[in-house]
DNA sequence: ACCTGAACACCGTTCAAGT
DNA sequence: ACCTGAACACCGTTCAAGT
């Protein structure tokens, strides 16, 4: 049933994910699918466990808390991209709390492997989770809009990678981060001007 | 019309933000609307610009950009919060394109006055705009949630301020990159270390 | 230039009643 | 336990027609 909601996801986008197109599909009245979920959000809920199950599944035991950012940002979104209009649907399941940050267990247990302050990791999941669903959501946007051809063509695609860069960017603050809180002094760049 | 739209988006919130409730908030018809603005996204997006506005006024004319990194987020932030379901909307509109990221252009203007590649500040400017969106999302859902007493006491306010350590999280990255990129002395910043 | 009236093609959700 | 039928209270959008 949510596998259903998740076939007509892909194939008719989330606009038309409505529980009245999801009924006939399955050969339902309606009104049957609330006896599954208490309402709508429910549902959708339990497809973006679906969309975001392979992120829980990658394995980061080794590596750097760093490191860690970069691969499990990079699984979520792979994740987020396999599927249509994935990203919103993720945001709004995530900010109501319906659904759990699919970083924050890896990130949370391979910092603890290293010593890493929970609330030091805590700060990494947020901001690798929001940075990846906000930038997924704005990509998968010009996608669409590229569909629909309103677009210039030189902002379509740029070749450079901006995703991975600006992931990236977040492993190295937290690297800086971790530098300051326990390991040998090396200072960051913080400037300031007058 | 923008400003009706505003206020009663801070009146009512979002979901109760329909072309029909504005309609009759303005006295007029509901498809008296479609004379002044083609469909609701645009006038969304009018909405959205008016709640941006004070990111734009912002002055950053002599920062790092890694510190206007750090002012531009907070203004976007304090904006987004100043009004009812502001991020979940703006977050719609600046994903369609309606609207331009007020934190682009600061951040290219200072990286340009310090010699900072485009590319860079771009990135930056990404990074910046898409965690405060999400991260703001993310918070005002839990002040709903809040309100209707779904959520455990114990995570509503853990009185330590997330949202400036991730941003300066993200600063920091920045700061890093700009040390790679035009070698160990900024301008005025101290930062060494082999 | 700006708005009305009326319609079109939809929504999510509830609930008694059926099997 | 699982579903139907029918209704309720809505949506955004279009368009001829009015002033």
């Amino acid at each position: 049933m949510a596998d259903m909601a998740l076939y007509l996801l892909d194939e008719r986008g989330l606009p038309d994910l409505t529980m009245r197109h999801l009924a006939t599909a399955l050969g339902v009245q309606p009104s049957a699918l609330y006896w599954h979920f208490p309402n709508k959000q429910a549902l959708l809920a339990a497809v973006s466990e679906r969309i975001l199950a392979p992120v829980g599944e990658v394995t980061v035991e080794n590596l750097s808390v760093p490191a860690a950012v970069l691969v499990v940002g990079a699984r979520m979104h792979a994740s987020l991209l396999a599927h249509r209009d994935a990203s919103e649907l993720v945001s709004s399941s995530l900010a109501l709390g319906l659904v759990d940050s699919p970083v924050r267990l890896p990130l949370l247990t391979v910092g603890r492997a290293q010593g890493v302050p929970d609330t030091l990791s805590e700060v990494a999941a947020e901001a690798v989770m929001h940075f990846v669903v906000g930038f997924t959501f704005h990509e998968q946007q010009r996608l669409v809009a590229d569909a629909l051809g309103l677009l210039e063509t030189d902002e379509i695609s740029s070749g450079h990678d901006t995703f991975t860069d600006a992931l990236t960017m977040i492993a190295q603050g937290l690297a800086a981060s971790l530098d300051r809180h326990q390991g040998p002094p090396a200072p960051t760049g913080e400037s300031q001007a007058p």
